[in-house]
DNA sequence: AATGAATGAGCGTTCATTCAT
DNA sequence: GATGAATGAACGCTCATTCAT
């Protein structure tokens, strides 16, 4: 029976996630996901601890993949930073794998997770992101340029995930190009 | 007595915008609002027509005011769009006033409506931008294009509304006219 | 609206122990509670802190009581010890008293605490009495000796528990005086 | 294989007792059972008619033992009344033999059936005894005495009990001796 | 016969809303 | 109008029992 229970534990996280992209973790109902996955209530049980352990199972990988993807990106802007043709190739193939692995899963961590314990995640990211850029483009000396950092760097990803919400697969490689270009050309002249 | 009850209807609406900004809409509770405005709850309930209600009290008049203020802001592009001093001048003028006038219900609206029926406020915010910005800077042409507008369009408000966040009243000015030179310096070179 | 809360709040709580009495702790259901209360479960809960709140109220009192009561019945045996008449007639008055502050919570604390925080109570009881009897009377030698005291502490006390269980108001003084008897007259001789 | 059936049987028949012993017939848990005793959940149903019907076949049958242990403790009795060493010796062997054959299912009888249709057996237990007792030692002639004659009677039986509980195997002979002599030596004075 | 996943009734609890005073 | 107790629908979760394999 060990198919059947793996294909089973997938139809409740399918529809938890989509419960949860669509009504929030708060406003996600434990009986809705039952009923979508067409599993009774005290079945999921078995399959999960309880709604966070639930929200846990969907998001944790994707949670924990995360600082590796910001350093890979950040490990190919230093080898490509000179050439932006090249970084945007590079950042495309490294993104829309990350999209592809964990696409919804990172719209529920961005938006869907208040009320949970990964509430903090987006501050957590863009904690991150914005020591990466600081470090490697901002160099911020006053409390002004940390702020102008942090805002772009947010804006920078933020951007990102747009592209990926709105954007289709063959359109990914020319926008992300856009949005380095956007972001970094001649950087040192605008800020 | 006319006074004492705009009083409490003050006190209520605070205290239900805290409430909300720390734990969203779906989280806010009404008996903690009450609580701390000071009022019982059924009073609460002669004031403001239910959780909704209290929630459309706080946040409608800004709602409304928005568009306003993204026509009254394109109309200062459109005036001092050759001169990033001036308009950044213009815009911090602009936006200051709105952030003093309705800060906390921005964030409200922004981030903590889910569950309500202004859920949708951040999409249809950028919907608008995206529409003036369109119109006078990018003028897409195709679905890249539209897709590349919006998404910058979002990021400039997005970085906007960090800088209020992020920001302290006297940074405002500069860090408004960073992000006009970040956003649209030779920008056309760029997109 | 003072009085009625704590009526209220005594149905409930009166409610609550025959519910506890009938089904214990663990079969008590809050529903049932209610209803014999002639309340909504939901406003129970403004009273009572849940399931285990409600148990704490109707028994913590009594729990704290004991003690007391069993240091004051051994003062009365240390000053009446050697006239069992006398010792039998303050006994009576200080067992009835306490019967009558609180009998029925000292059956649910004896019998029907399973599952809850007081599960304990009896072997506190137990080893309490057991401390006092063999301090002034068994003075156990052997580990043979420390299981007989105990035992005959335990019996006294159940049987105390019992008449008043068993008995009616006006046999307590003869049954009490028939139980020292029973238990102490020439003990020495049977020990 | 009629072998490893009754083999399966025991084991839940074990894991059973010592679920219901730690926990009470309210508290023991089906699954835990069948996981102690190594069986899945299913099979136990069987083996036997669900909760009750297990709690049933581990107790029914010392449910059913009682009253010949009773009459048999009641026989020796009389035939040795006189003589309380031989009494001693004689209903050492009896109880002993009781509870080796069926020590665990006795407490659980005792203090673990809350819920359950043996909820009653204490209270049987005590009448059959204080039946025996009163029709051989006590001859009650008012109410009060037959209160004092039950509340002896069962405090005899929960000293049995106790020693048992609470003795060692080699214990056993002596402490009943002395609890023979505190219950009856001179009873005739004492009551 | 053995297995353990499926099932769902029922519990404790919360909280937006109503209502009696 | 002010007050806060009353109300009950709805949620998350448990666990005895059944059923498909």
């Amino acid at each position: 029976m060990q198919y059947q229970k793996e294909d089973v534990r997938n139809k409740i996280m399918v529809a938890g996630a989509d419960e949860f992209l669509e009504n929030g973790y708060r406003g996600g109902k434990i009986g809705s996901i039952a009923a979508a996955a067409g599993v009774p209530i005290g079945n999921l049980y078995r399959y999960f601890d309880g709604k966070e352990g639930l929200l846990d199972a969907i998001v944790s990988s994707t949670y924990n993949l995360i600082p590796r993807y910001v350093a890979e990106i950040a490990a190919v802007s230093d080898l490509y930073g000179q050439s932006l043709g090249n970084l945007a190739a590079a950042l495309t193939r490294v993104i829309t794998e990350l999209l592809d692995r964990c696409g919804k899963e990172l719209l529920i961590l961005l938006d869907r997770c208040e009320g949970s314990k990964f509430d903090d995640f987006k501050l957590k990211l863009y904690a991150l992101v914005n020591k990466y850029m600081n470090e490697r483009l901002f160099r911020a000396e006053t409390k002004e340029d940390e702020v102008f950092c942090y805002v772009v760097s947010k804006a920078f990803l933020d951007m990102l995930f747009d592209i990926l919400r709105k954007g289709e697969r063959d359109n990914y490689g020319n926008l992300i190009n856009r949005l380095l270009v956007f972001c970094f050309y001649e950087a040192e002249k605008r800020s």
